[in-house]
DNA sequence: GCAAAAGTGTTCTTCGTACACCCATGG
DNA sequence: CCATGGGTGTACGAAGAACACTTTTGC
């Protein structure tokens, strides 16, 4: 049996300390008017990582300098499109805060929403999107735990209260900022320190930070929530 | 473009304190001979979670009592089945020790086959099983971290020592019998006391266990390797 | 009695949490 | 001066690691 095979993206990002979602708005059948996640068809001879990210430069008009792109889940219930049987594999991102999409770019139908609004009650999204975003959330809020991720939203140099503030918009609660300062800096590979400071925070100023090259925490940092 | 989806299964169990899974013997080229994972095609109106159940059901002749099944990642590059364009959603089993398949059923074909042994050097496994095989077993050691599936390998009464045994196979060192008992027993929900007792393990009886309700362990076991 | 596995107690150390306190900037 | 955020020190308690020790069976 031969079926239409989809991907379609989660992107994440933090604006004004909250988490928000790319989504557009469909302009035609079925569920016209409604938002959805952006997303495409996988073409011939193009691997399914490809298509995502070929997905994602479309959508954000950005190139994918320290984007984190993963593979989510993938969705096939026989109905989930009512235009015959399409498979699609979710993937998800995690980027800084982007410019806004432009007027006039690929990307202009898109726009960033809040992640409580888009699952809040009633349906709001079209076909089994709500599933496959609020999936995609629940694995971001668990690989911050126990990866460095939480430098993906960030820009290439940061300082560990814009980290903090990552961590906190993602599982929506307040830390610590002492206990968090010396988890992070005393996690091996975890943060580069580059030498530079900046005071755009307010206070006083603050170290710079790269991400380092680890993939995975020992200890993991703990939602506690 | 229309593609063929299939389900792959990488199904484990233990067998004489080892990490097996199951393999068939392919009989047909590509890949004639070589060892592969069951699997098979995604039928019209049927669900991929479905589909893998009913794979699952056909290769171990058992109904599905106790087995653990969950999607493990989908794996769709362009030239991975050289017959043309499939795109397969992988799916991870933990099952107890079942009866070795036997000859005249469905799953003649199939054998149990020590995950060591599959995943030595040299091409064994047809297609990019290999990868598939090496991920599904990296999620399971992965999962008995932060989960209370060990008990997906055992019986439906067991001992804690049975369980501690299905650890130290899967993440293959030795763990403290002491202290083992003391963190599944003292986890609440991982485990219920049935009452019964047994002696089929040698020295003083054991208590016999059945799995409890949770899903989750607070705090993990650890690996610690 | 001896071997083997179950189960308990104790000690040491590591690590999370809470919070007092000092530092360096802007206004 | 004060407010704001950065960063360090410390004390308490929970939990992991190591291991001595007792219990209950089979042989």
């Amino acid at each position: 049996m031969k079926v239409s095979v989809t991907v379609d993206l989660v992107i994440l990002t933090i604006r004004d300390q909250e988490l928000c979602v790319l989504l557009v708005r469909r302009g035609i059948p079925p569920y016209k008017g409604r938002w959805a996640l952006p997303g495409g068809f996988v073409e011939d001879g193009e691997d399914l990582d490809r298509a995502a990210a070929r997905e994602l430069a479309e959508e954000t008009g950005t190139r994918l300098r320290g984007v984190h792109l993963e593979q989510l889940r993938t969705y096939g219930a026989p109905r989930r499109d009512p235009r015959g049987r399409v498979v699609t594999v979710a993937h998800l991102a995690l980027a800084p805060d982007l410019p806004s999409p432009k007027a006039g770019s690929d990307a202009a139908h898109a726009e960033w929403v809040s992640v409580d609004e888009a699952l809040a009650a009633g349906p709001k999204l079209a076909f089994d999107h709500e599933q496959i975003l609020a999936d995609g959330v629940e694995r971001a809020r668990s690989k911050l735990e126990y990866t460095p991720l939480g430098t993906a939203f960030c820009p290439p140099e940061f300082t560990v209260g814009e980290l903090r503030r990552v961590y906190e918009a993602v599982w929506g609660h307040r830390i610590d900022p002492r206990n968090f300062h010396r988890k992070v800096t005393g996690s091996p590979g975890f943060l580069v320190d580059t030498g530079g400071r900046t005071n755009r925070d307010g206070g006083r100023p603050a170290r710079l930070f790269r991400r380092g090259d680890t993939e995975l925490l020992h200890p993991p940092l703990l939602r506690g929530d």
